[in-house]
DNA sequence: AGTGAAAGGCCACCGTC
DNA sequence: GACGGTGGCCTTTCACT
């Protein structure tokens, strides 16, 4: 699908506070709100736009501890590897990756005790499992959340 | 603040979409929709809910390549360094770690050319640079937005 | 692809319990 | 803290350009 400016400037606007009514979207770039329905229509269709999240700061929950964890998986074990790291609790993404680790992970965890638990206790005992490196963030310093647009 | 089962239902749902009608909200938990109006409110003002995005596909605006930076920086100089990828384009978060790296990075790219000036144009050259290792993301396996609730 | 109009739905804010 | 009611705004659709 082929984004002109005007759909540009929506994402953006959607992008920054995604409850924006759709009538003060249009005031802003200056075009009807019939309009703004459609082409946010036109770009949830077109998997443009794949959702509306609201942002909850983990620590109000009670995870207190963050953490990067990249992965190294024994050759021939890797879909067993990932099917494991899927279901395990607080960890909210995995991706394959080029460079030192073949699986770089994000995880979420109420207490470095807990963080203990998950790596320890069902992470490194795991089928296909090599070596892991868990780098713990001690803070963010810039954060900008989506895409540039 | 304190969250009661009702507060972490509404996250729930809002986390999920963040455009859900709060008199929808109200249905499915079965409360009246100032209520749930209020107890947004109250979020939103203690920090729990801290905004709403609309999350938007990095490859439809010409990301198509998305990697972890990891980079150690020279003792003393972290703070020139930090305030240098701040401004770096692409570079969407900037995490204080432990391990192997000082800092971790999530950069989004046009192309591998655009990584690489991004790298040995503008990172590589910083002020403090000591050494980085770039993982690009081949694939994500996958990914829950936001926190577990 | 963009528009104005219109019906129905929703938000935000009361006062009340 | 939760509720019902209300006025104004918003969403969604449609015929028209």
């Amino acid at each position: 699908m082929e984004l002109d400016d005007t759909d540009r400037e929506i994402l953006r606007i959607l992008q920054e506070d995604a409850r924006t009514p759709f009538s003060e979207v249009a005031r802003r770039i200056d075009m009807s709100s019939a309009t703004v329905h459609d082409r946010v229509s036109r770009m949830e269709e077109a998997g443009v736009l794949t959702g509306y999240r609201a942002e909850v700061d983990p620590k109000a929950l009670g995870y207190g501890v963050s953490a990067f964890v990249g992965l190294r998986v024994r050759q021939g074990h890797e879909e067993e590897a990932l099917e494991t790291l899927r279901a395990v609790e607080g960890v909210r993404e995995v991706h394959l990756t080029t460079g030192e680790y073949d699986v770089m992970m994000r995880v979420y965890a109420e207490s470095t005790d807990d963080l203990r638990d998950l790596m320890f206790g069902q992470i490194a005992t795991m089928d296909g499992f090599d070596r892991s490196q868990t780098m713990v963030i001690l803070g963010t310093d810039y954060e900008e959340s989506g895409v540039p647009i």
